[in-house]
DNA sequence: GTCTTGAATTCCTCTAGAGGAATATATAGG
DNA sequence: CCTATATATTCCTCTAGAGGAATTCAAGAC
């Protein structure tokens, strides 16, 4: 049900990141402390809070007339989880660092990644 | 230098993640073999390649006149970790069931959550 | 009932950025 | 030299979507 693809297509976008990161330390929050939080206007923190429902970021409880919004794993994980699939690019330390310790002692020193002016 | 900030916003774009996928797979691509597997066309291709290198997601080497990309782990990683800040959320069973094992025996049947129509 | 407050929704505008076509810049090979 | 290939870049167009203002809807409080 969460799949990555529509987590990371809603968490590319800074103010939604912002308030994930608000409801975290939050554990649980209204539409207006959020309003407040993050400075954002209660349209704008309300179609966010949609996106982020959709992708199955967060969760939300009626409570009289306020919303309770929280944090919701099972999507934070599903993206995690896809970052977790590229694990071993880090874990072997080849990055930027694998010629050096390849077969092949070329003293050349190749003109440093990335800068190709 | 890779903040988890630009990274997922370069990674919020789906056709830059298939081309994460196909990088992940191959190990080290040329903009024409990324090209010929992913469909999209070259000038697209590099453009997206531009985005993912600024975003410290891949290197680059100069080959004659072939460029070979390949993933870098210090990007990948820094999202996996901002992710991760979140492990709690979900290590901790309270998904949509905290309410049930709280103490509050309420016998209640809440409307079930996401369901507010 | 009315008034107020919390939240969602609608409509509009405007900008970022994705895609396409064409061009520019290498580098390799003849 | 000239040509072909690999990639980057420029310019243009067009759409998705973020933000603002106003409106609507719902739930207290009175």
């Amino acid at each position: 049900m969460a799949d990555a693809d529509g987590v990371l297509d809603a968490v590319g976008e800074p103010n939604r990141r912002r308030l994930l990161g608000l409801l975290h330390h939050q554990r649980e929050a209204t539409v207006s402390e959020l309003v407040a939080a993050s400075g954002l206007r209660q349209p704008q923190v309300s179609k966010h809070l949609k996106v982020l429902t959709r992708a199955a970021l967060v969760s939300v409880r009626a409570d009289g007339r306020y919303r309770r919004y929280r944090l919701r794993g099972e999507g934070l994980q599903a993206a995690h989880d896809w970052f977790a699939s590229f694990e071993n690019v880090w874990q072997a330390r080849f990055d930027t660092l694998d010629e050096l310790v390849s077969a092949d002692p070329d003293p050349d020193p190749e003109p440093t990644e990335e800068q190709i002016p």
